[in-house]
DNA sequence: TGTGTTTTCGAACGCTCGTTCTATAATGGC
DNA sequence: GCCATTATAGAACGAGCGTTCGAAAACACA
């Protein structure tokens, strides 16, 4: 009943996440945006309402990818300790590989959004509430295999692991060295053992 | 031999540095620097140059202060382990019972800072730097006095102490919720237990 | 084949940005 | 008391910002 749109929408969308990610939302200008989309401001804004709007449906769809696969890689493995224990070093392993040091849209996101109100930072926080989840869920299962100590609870347990993944996460951006990641990922899983 | 300045350099830093904490480089303009100042935005460029020039000043200033809280923290307890213990505690404590959820400038440059060029990453990761050696100091010295388990290497417990500590700051921002932040002092200062 | 609807395009809107200019005010050394 | 020097004040600069507009283009349905 009408024209059709010409853009694909998840090239597009990519596109849009790779510039936020690297330059975070006040630093990314809708031309530059609309340049690397492939499309004019016009169609940003008839496609998507405006700057905030494109912003956070990026994050969103960043978000529940995201999710899925921490979610996939913490279901892996024999115990609750092997599937802690992979996830650490596939993220400290795929952190020191990354030339772009862009780190996690998410963190960057929850770090930059003071201004802009209380959306994003809802966002971010329920992002960070799901993970605590899955990493508590993780440990549970370690505790109950015999993989993952009983001296602290699940919950401090998921609540480590959350701030130490977010630790990483920055170290993505500012310190990507391998060692230093690799530490991290290796000291976190060895004190976690019976 | 000439004009004096009319201002206290002390007051007016302290004002740039809470405008920059609470909303990063990207937006906070010359304009709202110079009202919160008390300043106008001549005097800030006859002062202290451009921008970026005030916000490396502001920076390194705030830097040189943290790392020196850090310091004298770290140098406290009867032992190595009493001083990580208590680091962590108030910090936990302190950041729950800020108003303002700023979290740390130095992490929030770090995160934000990805187009201003290679300058303020490098303060940022000094300063991690310097970190990671008073957090290796406070380790050894636990390890000599029996507090710290040697399981793992004085290195690798610095840089997961480091770690954490930029994953509370992360939190610190997003979800300061005073149970979570406790949990993570707590179960870091007692999985590092011989 | 026309009609209605939506997308695209490029130009334009008003505004705020970082920065600079001009003029004036205030000092210390002669 | 004058002069060189620096700080202040406020207006102004060009550029870029987020956003919108009017017209042309492309489809679905009658």
């Amino acid at each position: 009943m009408a024209r059709p749109r010409e853009f694909d929408e998840t090239a597009v969308l990519d596109a849009a996440t790779d510039l936020f990610w690297n330059r975070g939302f006040e630093a990314s200008s809708i031309r530059d945006l609309a340049a690397r989309m492939g499309l004019t401001t016009a169609s940003i804004y008839n496609a998507y309402g405006d700057k905030r709007a494109l912003y956070k449906r990026v994050l969103e769809r960043y978000a529940s990818a995201a999710l899925g696969s921490c979610a996939s890689g913490l279901a892996c493995g024999a115990s609750g300790m092997e599937a802690i224990e992979s996830f650490f070093l596939s993220l400290a392993n795929a952190t020191a590989a990354e030339p772009e040091r862009k780190g996690c849209l998410i963190v960057n996101a929850g770090l930059e959004s003071a201004p802009h109100d209380a959306q994003f930072k809802q966002i971010v926080a329920d992002v960070f509430r799901q993970l605590e989840t899955l990493f508590h869920d993780c440990a549970a299962r370690g505790q109950i295999d015999g993989s993952v100590t009983r001296s602290q609870s699940a919950e401090d347990i998921a609540r480590l692991l959350l701030g130490t993944m977010l630790g990483l996460r920055v170290l993505a951006r500012t310190r990507p060295e391998p060692a230093l990641l690799a530490g991290i990922a290796r000291a976190t899983t060895a004190l976690l053992r019976p």
